[in-house]
RNA sequence: UCCGCGGUAGCUCAGUGGUAGAGCAAUCGGCUGUUAACCGAUCGGUCGUAGGUUCGAAUCCUACCCGCGGAGCCA
């Protein structure tokens, strides 16, 4: 029966065939260890010299590190294997010898990892966060779907900018100039208009000159956005998204978050409804802190999230920020002018800001006026005021960063490691 | 862009002015339960690049290139 490691629960005592890699081999002079991996997982075949063939034997001890094979073994159940099972081989046909694969079960440097990427994602650890990546991915689709939401698709090439050119991607269109998007919003609040809830799901891109662990060139967003919800509504379904894959990672990745590591109870109380602070607190709780550095008007810096966060043991909101700080769009709050209603969502651990998120401005005057403000070019925005002229609504939606929320749920330091080939200042290979 | 650290064997690193080193990988041999297996042997070098100081430079000086960590900006 043909099968794949994932699916060897159902052979016990069976005999099997399995297409896997030797991802790592240890023998003796009576018996072999082989690491297979197939994709779907790893399980280790087991090769007793007094039960098969001179040749079967001689093939297992010569078979090198990343060799495809079809394996043939009895499934047996083993206390001993991180899976449970283990496979004792019967036959094996080696399909390609490998020669020198330069990865081996050793450390490595960050630099020698990024230049094999292509080869590094076959790795336990990488294979482990690629799937939970795929797991949040999946968890998206059924939680937006479920609550009634359409994926929409917003363009990557745009014409003028939305905001500032300085760190967007310049291309050529036709004769025309274009950037690379860096956000889907504008587009989804227009889409948002004829369906009502819609959501996003793709690449961005941002020029900025940034090196952290916590910023890529071209990275994944998902971008909801909802006709007639308003601040507080929207938070709701942030933090039960959010909740949502964090509780389905945490019951489709056991053996993943094993591989890595990640201390899952820090992950088991993330629950609806999360922590709201809002930027006048948060101000004040920083200076009580002893942050001197900081007062009403600025910015946070990665320092000051950092101390917001640990202060909870979920992610916490941000709310209201003042006006200046925050892009065009954002609906003043209705009670004071000079903070608008706005959050962003901080992750716990240190692993910082994974979502933006605000109600937008439904007055057509007043969007007006401040793409006015902000010297943004008017035409380019005739579309997006339009929809403040035929049936304007409240609105409100956000932006979640992929990488930023695999790195927390997978406990990976880097977001390079969350994404199958990242994008980084001075990385374009593989 | 700024601050700090680094570049020596395929990999991870040691080597502060006097013959280029170790562990791992690879190759050969040994070993019946290994988990980065272990033991023995063999193989392995443009010391980032260019220039300079010196009898002599991996080591000291200058410039440049590349990488890592952090900051700013952001998701």
């Amino acid at each position: 029966m043909k099968t794949t490691i994932s699916e060897v629960h159902k052979y016990v005592e069976q005999e099997v065939k399995i297409g896997a890699w030797i991802a790592n081999k240890r023998s003796s002079g009576k018996i072999a260890f082989l690491q297979l991996r197939d994709g779907t997982g790893f399980i280790q075949g087991v090769v007793v010299k007094a039960e098969v063939s001179e040749e079967l034997f001689q093939a297992a001890k010569s078979v090198t590190q990343e060799s495809s094979v079809y394996v043939t073994g009895v499934v047996q159940k083993d206390e001993r294997s991180p899976l449970g099972y283990e496979l004792l081989v019967k036959g094996l046909e080696i399909l390609h010898q490998a020669v020198d694969y330069p990865i081996t079960p050793k450390e490595h440097g960050t630099e020698f990892l990024m230049d094999h990427r292509h080869l590094w994602l076959r790795s336990r650890r990488q294979h482990a966060v690629m799937k939970i990546r795929n797991e949040i991915i999946r968890a998206t689709y059924e939680f937006f779907n479920d609550k009634g939401f359409s994926k929409v698709d917003p363009p990557i090439l745009t014409g003028s900018a939305p905001e500032g050119t300085t760190e967007l991607f310049a291309t050529k269109y036709f004769d025309e100039d274009a950037y690379l998007s860096q956000s889907g919003q504008l587009y989804m609040e227009a889409a948002a208009m004829a369906l009502g809830k819609v959501f996003s799901f793709g690449p961005t891109f941002r020029a900025e000159k940034s090196k952290t662990r916590r910023h890529l060139i071209e990275f994944w967003m998902i971008e909801p956005e909802m006709a007639f919800v308003e601040f507080e509504e929207n938070l709701e379904v942030q933090e039960q998204y959010v909740s949502h894959i964090v509780q389905s990672v945490l019951k489709n990745c056991q053996i993943e978050l094993k591989t890595l590591g990640r201390d899952t109870t820090k992950l088991e109380n993330i629950k609806a409804p999360f922590p709201r602070i809002s930027y006048d607190d948060a101000i004040a709780f920083l200076n009580k802190k002893g942050f001197d550095d900081i007062k009403w008007g600025d910015d946070f810096g990665a320092p000051h999230e950092t101390a917001i966060a640990e202060h909870y043991d979920k992610p916490v909101f941000i709310t209201k920020y003042p006006t200046s700080l925050k892009p065009f769009y954002m609906q003043p709050d209705h009670e004071r002018e000079d903070v608008v209603l706005c959050a962003d969502l901080i992750a716990p651990e240190g692993y910082g800001e994974i979502i933006g998120g605000s109600e937008r401005i439904h007055d057509f005057d007043l969007l007006k006026t401040r793409i006015e403000e902000h010297n943004l070019p008017l035409d380019a925005y005739q579309w997006y005021l339009d929809l403040r002229k035929y049936g304007s609504v409240p609105h409100s939606g956000f932006g979640l960063g992929l990488e930023r929320t695999v790195a927390w749920i997978s406990g990976v330091e880097h977001v390079r490691e969350t994404i199958p080939f990242p994008r980084l200042l001075n990385r374009l290979y593989p």
